[in-house]
DNA sequence: TTGAAAGCGGTACCAG
DNA sequence: CTGGTACCGCTTTCAA
């Protein structure tokens, strides 16, 4: 099931094989024709690394983000793909978990299959590999990657402004008491979102914040929501770090016969579909998903040759949207 | 970058790298040592596609589904990916969009890539192809795909007997005018959910029943109760084709103003983690997922060198779990 | 323990 | 328009 074998099949040569499986230079048709019916009797697929080791280049993206359950990753994942795909490339796709070390493995992955580009669509961060990706000279597009590596275009999304946001817009509803409900990786200190709730916290002082973290599922939101209340503490509102969490916890607070908004608000980051579509519906941050993945496609596609620009970093302003689940902070609260 | 640059720069032969690279025989500890420095220095990354080319084989399984975005496949998806990696596999992902010409596609390109292993997950059909990968020796699981291939085991579930389940069920508590929310690539009489539909519908004659399809998500699901409900039909239950159309579905009458489950009824099909989460809660025919996975696995990734018993069928049967969606018929309806 | 060289399955340049 | 052939980068005998 090789070239070869076609080639002796159709009494030619190899070269004239891949010259109708490539429809390049001209072959005669009647030629053509046996090989094409060769093909089809052995029933032959071209090898595709063989193809790729010869041709040099692979045509192919590689996509890497950190978890593909959670709609706000796919999101971007799909739109990238789309694109990728209209310009005729492959797309590899990679998960990582959240975890640092298989994060490294995928870079890996992909430079050792030579993608022609790669999306790092990740929160979590691994800073001795990304020298290593630059070294590469594979063109890389990073999306919430912490320090953008040179030559790269970064995008991030502004959490202080959009948490800075959501805080404000609570404590305008009388709320005083917050509950910060991240998950494993965005949390702690190191974490974006979680700086940003702290400062906003910082800068009104009434303001008493407590955090808790789970995995980014609905189940880890509803652990993380569980551990929240389990401490005594009593917050008015539960900030969310992103919709699947915030999911995650409503569900908490209905078992516990909380009802939202009335006894309790809670946000969500990233407007996902599904944030339109649970009861009640999340007053969350917008994130234009699809404007993000087709920032990276097109970074990573430019026809030109030239790294597209490099070195650019592209800010993402959360707009806030107003649903449901939050409300005044209940009286004598 | 490649072999021969690290070889000349550890003044070794390319064939002491490979071996150093690949743990293989052993190589003189200093000799090793001048070799990874080398590799370290020249940021070398092994070239996979002439590694896979040279080796042969391809320790990788090929994956693909529908519709990543749907839970359903996904856990699926995620169980096989894991099982694989603990076995030291690579997994290659595709998704079809339910688009037949996508899984010609996928399935060539799988074919290409020399996978030793695919698992098919798709609802769609696409049966000429499956004689060409019958052809390609590749060892193969379908998953709701219909007529078994010889020689590949199938798993599929037994719709009939899950939608019976649901639709006694609901008739025991008095509806009679039941809507079926499919989702386009379930949709006809060729689909299997339909034909259960239609076949538990014919066992009970005073049931009356319409169908409406979108698409395979949360929008898709409204898409088409909003369908069902403008045509003046007034069902008292929904009969969803999975969960995630159900959640769709849920919100449609949510802004109409019907409550679930006093004025109608709502069931999913698959039992994801959504369900539990949403409001109300649904009640759904449980599919096991993660087993549905191993059993893949196990049967791709057979230690044994024989086609793994091969032209096995296995039935999965659906068990009904009951949660707040359902209620009995509104009175005098 | 290490090196030389023959593939693996294609592509593409150079003649004819 | 078609055939011969030198690679692409790595693995793997076979000898040394």
């Amino acid at each position: 099931m090789n070239l070869d074998q076609v080639a002796r099949r159709a009494k030619v040569s190899t070269a004239t094989v891949s010259r109708v499986l490539n429809e390049a230079s001209l072959v005669k048709s009647s030629t053509r024709d046996r090989v094409l019916k060769a093909i089809e009797e052995l029933k032959y697929h071209p090898n595709l690394h063989a193809r790729s080791l010869a041709w040099g280049k692979s045509r192919s993206l590689g996509v890497i983000v950190s978890n593909l359950e959670n709609p706000f990753f796919f999101d971007i994942y799909k739109t990238i793909e789309g694109d990728a795909r209209a310009q005729g490339y492959e797309v590899a796709m990679a998960h990582t978990g959240y975890r640092a070390e298989q994060l490294v493995a995928s870079v890996r992955l992909m430079i050792g299959r030579r993608v022609a580009g790669l999306a790092v669509v990740v929160s979590e961060r691994a800073p001795e590999l990304m020298e290593e990706l630059a070294d590469s000279r594979i063109p890389a597009v990073f999306y919430d990657g912490g320090a953008v590596r040179a030559n790269a275009t970064g995008i991030r999304v502004d959490y202080r402004r959009g948490i800075g946001q959501v805080v404000d817009y609570l404590h305008g509803l009388g709320h005083r008491r917050l509950g910060f409900v991240g998950h494993d990786a965005a949390f702690g200190p190191t974490s974006e979102p979680w700086k940003a709730v702290m400062d906003a916290a910082a800068r009104i002082p009434e303001l008493e914040v407590r955090a808790a973290a789970g995995a980014d599922t609905l189940e880890g939101g509803r652990q993380a929501a569980r551990d929240l209340l389990s401490t005594g503490f009593q917050p008015t509102a539960m900030v969310c770090v992103n919709d699947i969490v915030a999911v995650g916890a409503l569900r908490e607070l209905r078992e516990r016969g909380l009802r939202v908004p009335e006894d309790m608000s809670v946000t969500g980051f990233g407007n996902v579909k599904l944030a339109e579509f649970c009861y009640p519906a999340l007053t969350t941050l917008h994130i234009p998903r699809e404007q993000i993945g087709h920032i990276i496609s097109e970074s990573l596609l430019s026809t030109s040759e030239e790294p597209a620009a490099g070195d650019t970093e592209i800010v993402i302003d959360p707009e806030l949207v107003l649903r449901g689940s939050t409300g005044p902070a209940p009286r004598g609260s």
